[in-house]
RNA sequence: GCCUUCGUAGCUCAAUGGAUAGAGCAUCUCACUCCUAACGAGACGAUGUAGGUUCGAUUCCUUCCGAAGGCACCA
């Protein structure tokens, strides 16, 4: 239909005359009631032509009348140009039936892509937190949103289990003696003492640092030549990182994420310091007081170290590890790495380092980011054990949802959707201000409000005892009409990879929804038949939209 | 100091350079014998500042004010 409004407009403005390309769009009018297209190329061809806006569109009005025929009801001009495009009542049932299909919103703009996203990325060693959440929820929803654009998605997690932080907990640890951790708070509260002893005391500060080194030794020299005190340090490493693995594979299971990769950085270490070892004769890197860097600032970037004066890697020379260890095990079209917002001057550096290095593995590589997540008492920082941690923000909202909702299962869906809505409403970039006291909103603009929508459409199809077929009896409802903006929602949400554009587009519908739902008998009346064909496809839209987002779709509420 | 991002209603967020800047919460009305009131109808209320580009600017450029993040051995 744009294809057919689009060659219709620029056949017009070249019989007007016009030589050069004229750039215009066709768009939703956001008020409905301007119709379901709107061109503004008289606007934009009114310098050109030496005509008024309105006297070009008065000759589009004609075109597009008679290009489009009786699949527009109503071709107009408004405003200061605009052409506004009412579909026809047969027009948009034709639509409508592709919306009662489980396809439905699908497209296959990407097939036979393969692209790798990487989100989440928790650390091992220490427990998650509602910033690891985030990077779930939005890795999560971005990935499926790819899907739906015909691409192979596969999903990893990338975590660090050496280095500093690791160090930190494993020498607290072994300060209380504990050799066999049980669960993974005792690993979390490990990292927290040892991050404060580190801070506190000279003496553990030199310990930590030391223990950090000698696990880069022990892990790197794996079952070879250990001595009695790198199996053992190796062994209770071994042990947290499968603790803490363990308890995010039960939050991954709860928020519907599943990975088909877990990356460490003791695996890709190794590659990360040859890589970067051989740049420095290729003179990518240099060396400065002793540490190998990147001279950033010779190209408008930081400067940064990539292995320290100690010999250890830094965050950045692990990451170039990191992309030719995926490169080698995983055929990829495209990677995209999710990360918070603090992240992307660093990868900014180490995109330009890579691209030195190995051009075709950066070019196919880009970076997406989430906002600070900020409480009302400012940042998050795990290390001085002021944080909101996963676990108890996940069973904080569904004990809230519980109370509603006695079965459980739908406690969860509810929790969840409500959790997983509130990340996804804003546009991704800026930072979300949180207060677990007022933000988790059960009503409104929210994720219950989308399910409690989709739970009484379902219960209407349930009740209703005639077949759902659609006809022209159908009145061309605001309803129907936002219902066939869809796929076009999807395109755009793909495009900017913003769930934010679904989560809003689904709170339009809902709310559309809900007042034909309060206006209209449905059951019972004259077209019942039709106008159960529209729930239908409220449904269908519904349902494909929260699965985009991660938000469960429960029965009943 | 330099770099990046961001300032929209009392609060939390929308608005692919377009039409009367949309929602929700809060506040105040109305509606509730009817398919689930986690609902519906209405009122109230906003583009930080000063310029520029454009037929048209919340959106692009510049000034100032304010906030957040980053800036060589953390991730």
């Amino acid at each position: 239909m744009e294809d057919r409004i689009r060659q219709a407009v620029n056949d017009s403005l070249s019989q007007m005359g016009a030589k050069e390309h004229v750039s215009f769009v066709v768009e939703w009018p956001a008020d409905m009631a301007n119709g379901d297209f709107a061109v503004n190329a008289a606007l934009a061809a009114s310098k050109q032509l030496g005509k008024t806006p309105r006297e070009i569109a008065e000759v589009l009005q004609t075109a597009l009348s008679s290009a489009l025929g009786e699949d527009a009801s109503r071709v107009e001009v408004a405003g200061p140009g605009f052409v506004n495009i009412t579909l026809s009542a047969n027009a948009l049932v034709e639509i409508l039936r592709d919306a009662s299909e489980e396809d439905w919103g699908k497209n296959t703009q990407q097939n036979g892509k393969r692209i790798l996203i990487e989100y989440s990325c928790p650390n091992p060693f220490k427990e998650m937190h509602i910033g690891h959440l985030l990077s779930t929820i939005i890795g999560e929803s971005v990935a499926r949103i790819t899907e739906y654009s015909g691409a192979h998605v596969l999903r990893d997690s990338y975590g660090g289990d050496v280095g500093p932080h690791v160090a930190k907990a494993l020498w607290a640890l072994k300060e209380k003696g504990i050799t066999e951790p049980e669960s993974s708070r005792e690993i979390g509260d490990a990292y927290i003492h040892g991050a404060h002893a580190y801070e506190e005391s000279e003496k553990a500060k030199a310990e930590i640092d030391a223990l950090n080194v000698a696990l880069y030794v022990a892990v790197g020299k794996d079952q070879v030549g250990v001595s009695e005190d790198e199996r053992g340090l190796l062994e209770l490493w071994r042990k947290g990182r499968d603790l803490a693995l363990e308890s995010f594979r039960e939050i991954y299971k709860i928020l519907g994420t599943s990975f088909d990769y877990f990356f460490f950085e003791s695996e890709v270490t190794p590659i990360g310091v040859e890589v970067v070892r051989d740049g420095v004769a290729k003179g990518v890197f240099e060396e400065s007081e002793g540490a190998v860097i990147y001279p950033g600032e010779k190209k408008g970037l930081h400067t940064l170290v990539f292995i320290t004066s100690r010999g250890t890697p830094t965050y950045e020379a692990k990451d170039i590890g990191l992309a030719f260890y995926k490169e080698e095990r995983i055929e990829t079209d495209a990677v995209i790495i999710e990360t918070g917002a603090e992240q992307i001057g660093h990868f900014k550096v180490f995109l330009a380092a890579l691209s030195e290095i190995a051009p075709l593995v950066a070019a196919k590589m880009s970076h997406i980011s989430h906002g600070l997540l900020t409480l009302t008492t400012g940042k998050m920082a795990s290390r001085k054990g002021n944080v909101i941690m996963a676990r108890e923000l996940i069973t904080e909202i569904i004990e809230r949802a519980s109370e509603r909702n006695p079965d459980p299962v739908i406690a969860q869906q509810v929790g969840i959707g409500a959790l997983t809505y509130m990340i996804l409403r804003s546009a991704p970039g800026g930072s979300i201000v949180f207060d677990p006291e007022k933000s988790l909103a059960l009503d409104g603009d929210s994720g219950p409000y989308l399910q409690y929508s989709l739970a009484r459409a379902k219960t209407i199809l349930e009740k209703a005892e005639q077949t759902p077929e659609l006809s022209s009896a159908l009145p061309p409802s605001t309803l129907a009409r936002l219902i066939t903006r869809f796929p076009g929602i999807v395109k755009k949400a793909q495009e900017l990879s913003g769930p934010h554009i679904i989560a809003t587009y689904l709170i339009q519908l809902a709310s559309e929804w809900n007042s034909f739902y309060a206006n209209e008998r449905i059951i019972g009346s004259e077209d019942e038949a039709a106008k159960l064909a529209l729930v239908q496809t409220f449904i269908q839209t519904m349902q494909n939209g929260l699965w985009l987002l991660g938000i469960p779709a429960p029965e009943r509420m």
